[in-house]
DNA sequence: GCTTAATAAATGTCAGACAATTAAAAGTCT
DNA sequence: AGACTTTTAATTGTCTGACATTTATTAAGC
């Protein structure tokens, strides 16, 4: 009735069927679907539908397709480097697409980074650390563009992530954090706002070094106030510009 | 010249060049695309290959079409719905197709429950905490299927999650929370272990009531442990079965 | 002015052809 | 027998052209 459930495509309809099949174990890793010939005969439909159905598997990753003789469309182990970047790319889209407000992601972020930070202190190895220490020296480098500065902040933050030492954790908040880029670069980091910045990841590293989890949590939510006061600046000088105008 | 970096179909190619102006924001939400037969002759190629190309788009929900005079693809704008569902998917499969152990899983869900608990008991409405009252009237029922007991545990944890506030954390957690239903499916929850989880959420709620966020913590940490036992006395009788057999 | 019919633009689907790729099978030479 | 080469068959990738279906606009008729 509503006009969003009119049936869909026929090529939706055989590619959600064969999704299902995935997605319920019915079909496991590796194994061979039937030839586009034989789907579209099973499905009762030219093989151009079929092979859109294919396209949409392919485009998440569901299947993957050789050629030649014995090729043909296999369902595919979802690897978490996969998982990873359709993940950012569908975190980045709903955050520019649908005005999210500075704050909730920034509070997101680090609510999330937060929940890692305990398992980040106990399980932190000392190549952590040095991949932290990296990228803090670098962001103390008076020469770097805002935009350079912002992707070390992300790096060190990724290292933070990945030194919970959960792949899933990783995984969940790799969105959470990169989506986070774009809205962040919108800021213009002053040499004093790098400062208190890179002051407060020290603060950060050190606390992992000692495993001092409570140390790291403060840390981390000084951090979050900090980029929240920069980010609302740089969102009322937009709003007084625009007033002006 | 590794065998991956083959090149890819036109259609993939022409997906990829698409979905950059649409994430670097050179096409816009609701942005009219050309049509089939213009982007085929934009591309230099058939209107099947520019076909697949839009199905692939379709998928990953970037872009929607319509049929008819005026119609065509349109830029979609990507709502959380759309967002939650493809997140879900994802991470569903890649828990189960990875081998992911109950333990990572478990680990990385409740973290993150963790995290967004304090700003649940700073927000939670009267709506989330009835609702969350209601699930666990449910699951003191004895009569409840296994399954049903899961359904009911995750809208519950769902409720928390939305409690906090924030549609970007429901989003990310959404996809943690969901995609361990699968492994917590396999689990059989005596009457004995479902006293005890009810008894937890009762003590989750009654901290998110009196907006006591240590005490939030504190169950979480609980419901936590006592899960990781329930699966892995699972796994262990799992592991003697098939050792006998 | 309102209703209805024609129109045109677009996507959806189909059929058939050929090109490109690739693993297996068959053939050939030493 | 074994190593190398050629052939073959299966399968995906691409193109062309046609027709069906949908739908907003336009025109016609009352």
């Amino acid at each position: 009735m509503t006009p969003s459930d009119r049936k869909p495509d026929l090529s939706a309809q055989i590619a959600q069927a064969i999704r299902d099949a995935i997605v319920e174990g019915r079909m496991i890793v590796d194994e061979r679907l039937p030839s586009e010939a034989e789907l579209a005969d099973q499905f009762g439909v030219s093989r151009s539908t079929v092979r859109e159905a294919l396209k949409r598997l392919a485009a998440q990753s569901l299947i993957r397709t050789q050629r030649g003789a014995f090729g043909g469309a296999f369902v595919n182990r979802l690897s978490y480097q996969e998982a990873y970047g359709q993940h950012i790319t569908t975190s980045t889209l709903l955050l520019s697409m649908n005005d999210v407000r500075f704050e909730t992601a920034c509070e997101a972020r680090y609510a999330m980074e937060r929940a890692c930070a305990p398992l980040a202190a106990e399980r932190r190895t000392p190549r952590h650390l040095s991949m932290m220490r990296t990228e803090i020296e670098r962001q103390a480098t008076a020469s770097l563009s805002d935009e350079d500065f912002c992707a070390s902040d992300v790096a060190l933050h990724r290292a933070l992530v990945d030194a919970a030492g959960n792949p899933v954790l990783s995984y969940q908040l790799a969105g959470a954090v990169e989506a986070m880029q774009p809205l962040m670069n919108m800021i213009t980091f002053t040499a004093r706002s790098r400062e208190e910045i890179v002051a407060l990841h020290k603060k950060l590293v050190d606390a992992l070094d000692t495993r001092d989890a409570a140390a790291a949590d403060t840390a981390l939510h000084s951090l979050e106030s900090y980029t929240l006061t920069l980010g609302r600046d740089v969102l009322a000088a937009r709003a007084r510009r625009s007033a002006t105008a």
